[in-house]
DNA sequence: CCAGAATTGTTTGTGTACATATTACATTGA
DNA sequence: TCAATGTAATATGTACACAAACAATTCTGG
């Protein structure tokens, strides 16, 4: 025993294509940001005005990553950076009325394609494979 | 009512995390290639031969990223690449000695890698996860 | 048979994702 | 107080991931 590999029953493989699945939802519902610019909004609408690097620690990307998403979020005019005036290293990122209008107008199609990508399950089991995922973290 | 948008309860956001837990884990288990490196090997082994496109589809990615991928896999000696003789469009991706040692000598640690992603679940819940992440396919 | 359609592979551009190195600045502890 | 340590942001390099446009080839239907 002990388990042949198949690759379809693989956990990182099966995470990779719902990953695939969920984007191309996001991506049709809300052509306008990818889904992890929407979490940035989202964090920045909870949180307020963040620093980039504990913005990028509260949507769960490295100091690299979170740079290059708020950079491209910046072209866009949905937030804005400014220096911190008591601590010079920090960049402080600050929504937009442009990113909250953003925000305000697809949140609850943000909702929605969360909805369709767990549409083949029934409510009971939503919760319960989110339940068992967060577990995972 | 229809529910705020709480980001860490998005199906999405979870499936980023516990995909970046899993790519850790199996970076730190396994460096010489990546998850997907390691996917392309397998089928491989399981298909034999395969015409460069249709491996991307057996492993889930467009021909862009699955070209990139054997040409890494191709510089690191782990796969060959060859024309077909009866159409001549199609590339012939084959495994090495190399490769197939390579899948040998890790596959049992990949096993480990995919217990230690799950490891905060009991063995029936872990089928059940399972069960229902491939229902979102 | 042959023109239009489909397939294969490549290239380019954009967007995550992370490791690592570097610079600038802050904090702390002896 | 000032040296050691830690943190913030940036830059570079590698690796997916996908859209779109393209050239070469193959297939298909009238």
């Amino acid at each position: 025993m002990g388990g042949k590999y198949v690759l379809d029953d693989q956990i990182g493989y099966v995470l990779r294509r719902v990953t695939q699945r969920h984007l191309a939802l996001f991506s049709q519902a809300i052509p306008q940001v990818t889904t992890v610019q929407f979490a940035v909004l989202a964090r920045l609408v909870e949180l307020g005005p963040q620093s980039q690097n504990h913005l990028g620690r509260a949507t769960a990307m490295d100091a690299a990553t979170i740079k290059g998403v708020v950079d491209r979020l910046a072209r866009q005019g949905m937030v804005e950076t400014s220096a911190d005036p008591t601590d010079k290293r920090r960049l402080t990122v600050t929504l937009t009325e442009a990113g909250l209008a953003l925000y305000q107008t697809t949140v609850a199609e943000a909702l929605a394609v969360s909805d369709r990508t767990l549409e083949p399950l029934k409510p009971q089991e939503r919760s319960l494979l989110l339940q068992l995922l967060s577990r995972l973290t």
